[in-house]
DNA sequence: TCTGGGGTCCTAGGACCC
DNA sequence: TCTGGGGTCCTAGGACCC
């Protein structure tokens, strides 16, 4: 019999920001999106204020003052590490965890028999990892991942279940699920929330009594899965080392718009140097290479949108490589005259640099070794000073469409500039 | 002035081959 | 000139997740 708990961390990205800050603890709190665009995380304060996920902050920003509300830029150098933190306390509390998001873990707790040992175990888990990081989290228990999540859902939503509640073990499955939407079940989104609605289903237990023939034909394999899960047949493993990724994505929108090729040219640069550092983390070689750039369109203005994407002659990880490659594609979409909003790239073909393709015309010889040690010799610098320490030229100095983010907090636990002082 | 970024998976349809 | 089925591979688009 297979049970999982879920550990998902309360309103993340606002609890890391109050770690450090004790003034934010019981204001409403929001973070706000890359650019201070929407919001993406708030604080309990703030959603009882009726704060909603993904409101563009520009329409509400007097009114978060006269409410009081503390408003914060994301600060990603912070929440990836204390994520680490909590996630490597979470793996001390069973023998295999799947870290499934930045706050966010499964963990396997099919060894137990009894059925008050893993709430023991997740109960202290969770005073754990409050401790020893000071980020509160919720546990959902279940026999599938799908049933985990609504526990989940369900341990947040009531607070009479001090952040744990098992699923496995509630005296009515069909009551619970009944009272459960079906909009909020995991792998249904949107549209397949108004597909159910258009048919009757409004709870999980009405997803989970629907005909198999139907939901494969309406809502694909994973519809079915999803399904199963519910009617406690796990389908989904827990998957503790996830497959490399297949593609790597950086793009950005520009603090403001962009006119200038040059500047455009600058910020595919800077994107890709960025794209060929996490692509060398993963040991990777890219033998795929895509660029995009549009223009803003929330904006009553000309509207342009393109992207050139195209195998590369030989996968490589090297920045000055992709970065030659990127500005020849950029070359056949770039139109002068708009207002650009928004620039990007993407490598794909990602293989595992030890088995690479080869190509006959280019063996590896010493001028590759030569450029292997100045990209680890560049990304070992980078590491140790602060991104952005050492970085192509081409990438541009100023910066000028660089993100704003006006309210970030300080890298507190990863730059040794910003330490937090204590007095 | 101002609306995020980074991923995965599945399916349909077209190109191409035999 | 017209005509068939079956297979693979690739891409675009749409759905989802956080």
């Amino acid at each position: 019999m297979k049970l999982f708990a879920l550990a998902d961390c309360n309103n993340f990205y606002a609890s890391c920001e109050r770690v450090f800050d004790p003034s934010l603890r019981n204001a409403p709190v929001v973070v706000l999106s890359n650019n201070d665009g929407c919001v993406i995380a708030r604080s309990a304060e703030a959603k009882a204020l009726g704060v909603g996920m993904g409101e563009p902050a520009f329409k509400r920003e007097g009114w978060f003052r006269s409410q009081g509300v503390r408003v914060l830029s994301s600060n990603y150098a912070l929440y990836g590490d204390m994520s680490a933190r909590v996630m490597d306390t979470l793996a001390l509390f069973a023998p295999r965890l799947e870290i499934y998001s930045i706050d966010e873990a499964f963990l396997d707790l099919s060894h137990l028999h009894d059925p008050d040992a893993a709430r023991r175990i997740c109960r202290e888990a969770r005073e754990t990892v409050l401790r020893w990081t000071g980020i509160p989290l919720s546990f959902g228990i279940g026999p599938s991942k799908t049933l985990a999540k609504v526990a989940n859902k369900i341990a947040k939503q009531n607070i009479n279940h001090n952040g744990i509640f098992d699923i496995s073990i509630a005296q009515n499955m069909q009551t619970v699920l009944q009272t459960f939407p079906a909009s909020d079940v995991w792998g249904v989104g949107r549209k397949y929330a108004r597909l159910l609605e258009r048919h009757g289903v409004r709870d999980a237990w009405a997803l989970s009594g629907l005909p198999d023939h139907w939901l494969r034909k309406n809502m694909t394999v994973q519809g079915l899965m999803t399904a199963m899960e519910l009617r406690g047949v796990s389908c989904l493993p827990l998957e503790q080392a996830p497959p490399s990724r297949k593609s790597i994505i950086c793009s950005r929108s520009f603090g403001r718009p962009v006119l200038l090729r040059s500047e455009m040219e600058e910020a595919v640069a800077a994107y890709l140097s960025r794209a060929a550092e996490k692509l060398r983390k993963e040991e990777g070689v890219a033998s795929w290479l895509k660029v995009f750039l549009l223009t803003n369109p929330h904006k009553d203005e000309p509207q342009y949108a393109n992207a050139y994407g195209a195998p590369l002659a030989l996968a490589t990880d090297h920045t000055p490589d992709l970065i030659q490659a990127g500005l020849a594609f950029l070359d056949r979409i770039w139109r002068d005259g708009y207002r650009y909003k928004k620039a990007g790239v993407m490598l794909a073909g990602i293989e595992p640099k030890s088995g690479r393709q080869l190509s006959l015309l280019s063996l590896p010889g010493p001028k590759d070794e030569r450029n292997d040690k100045l990209m680890h010799c560049l990304d070992r610098i980078n590491g140790r000073w602060g991104r952005g320490t050492l970085q192509y030229a081409a990438a541009g100095l100023g910066r000028p469409w660089r993100m704003r983010q006006l309210r970030k907090s300080p890298r507190y636990t990863s730059s040794w500039d910003e330490l937090p002082v204590a007095g």
